[in-house]
DNA sequence: ATTAATTTTTAGATTTGTCTAAATATTTTC
DNA sequence: GAAAATATTTAGACAAATCTAAAAATTAAT
């Protein structure tokens, strides 16, 4: 089976609202897709067709076997890219997503496979999310939110959430990036704000709202 | 200005005419483009509004300077791909035209730009093929086709015009690559077949029609 | 220099992915 | 549990890129 690039995104925001959310609507779809509720009901009856999407009108929807290989595959070849983008062309971390936006719908199935032995099989991409096998498998590390990290534990910074400009504006200007190791100082139950310690830097404080986005290793 | 993926390859199809045919005209384009005439007049009369093609009804058509200018970075893209599936990736030279014909439409300007860089800003794909510059600029080579070339000259092999599988699978089994260093035997005036030696192989004979799509150096 | 053959263009239809506006279904609220 | 608010779907339209069939223009042939 086939898809077109357009498909290939709707199956993909579906994959990753069922993370975080136990019904995926329309308009939660339609905001991720930056269309309109009736765009959604229009695009979803075809992928219902194609037997990528469990769809019952007015019930919400998920993502059948076949479709979650499919979001799998494409996510894959997101997070390689992103990889090559960074590792092999020297982007910053924050650069490219755009880029890998188009990337990932190149079909070439051989090309993904050589993409990924010529990287060494990465488990993770820059902003440390996991990169699927070519069998749709993914690593899953111990993180934590750095919110929840006890004060005096030394962690890793391992992924981070949100990634959008901003977000990865700051984290830059913080000198945090993945792999990043620190010390959690103290934690202020006032505002839920944390004081973290990187390497031979000098302590900073980060707000609640950074610090659950950015996940660690214990 | 940007284009669609489509436009693009219109343009790229008109510029590659342009090389070997005087007038561009709406059934040759067409048959190039795998359409009917009918479709080639529609999307002319939108480049035309473009101002990348001078376009006069029943008159044919060329590229403007804006029109040329994208059609070198089309193939720039193209070529500088394909280089990068053969050297980076080992794919074999007659396996990349198809994924090249997905990469070359990537926008990303600052992507090709360190593609470049990357591979070390080379001027030939792995067919032979000059590689367009960022300006747009294309090393010519003093090259001549194997057919012309007199007996007893010693050559190599810089390019392969005819990029068909059957060609591409005929090279390689004949071990023809470029960059081979070959010497010119002897030349047979009945059929116009050429014997070719390669290094330390045995001579080879080679039909007109091979020789004529097979460029060197002298 | 007409006629015939060929090429090109127009006119109208189709598919994909989108939209707006209106209709319908579901949820929430009182 | 009926009314109000919200969510979803239908209906009809549009732009892009294509098609077929028919009309118009050009070129070739006698």
């Amino acid at each position: 089976m086939t898809f077109t690039a357009t498909e290939e995104n709707y199956i993909k925001a579906i994959y990753h609202l069922q993370d975080a959310h136990e019904k995926v609507s329309t308009t939660l779809l339609s905001g991720e897709m930056n269309t309109k509720p009736a765009s959604v009901t229009d695009m979803l009856k075809k992928l219902e067709l194609k037997k990528v999407v469990h769809y019952q009108k007015y019930k919400g929807f998920i993502l059948t076997d076949e479709g979650n290989r499919t979001a799998l595959n494409v996510v894959r070849k997101h997070r390689l890219w992103e990889y090559f983008l960074v590792n092999k062309l020297g982007f910053e971390w924050d650069e490219v997503h755009c880029m890998a936006e188009e990337l990932e719908h190149i079909s070439s199935n051989e090309l993904t496979t050589r993409l990924d032995n010529y990287l060494g099989n990465p488990a993770f991409d820059p902003h440390g999310d996991p990169i699927p096998d070519h069998k749709g498998k993914i690593k899953i590390l111990m993180q934590e939110r750095l919110s929840e990290i006890d004060v005096n534990k030394i962690v890793t910074v391992s992924a981070v959430k949100n990634q959008s400009v901003e977000m990865l504006d700051l984290l830059k200007h913080l000198k945090i990036v993945i792999g990043t190791r620190l010390k959690i100082i103290s934690r202020f139950d006032f505002d839920g704000s944390v004081e973290i310690k990187v390497e031979k830097l000098a302590p900073i404080y980060i707000s609640k709202q950074v610090a659950q986005n950015i996940f660690c290793i214990i």
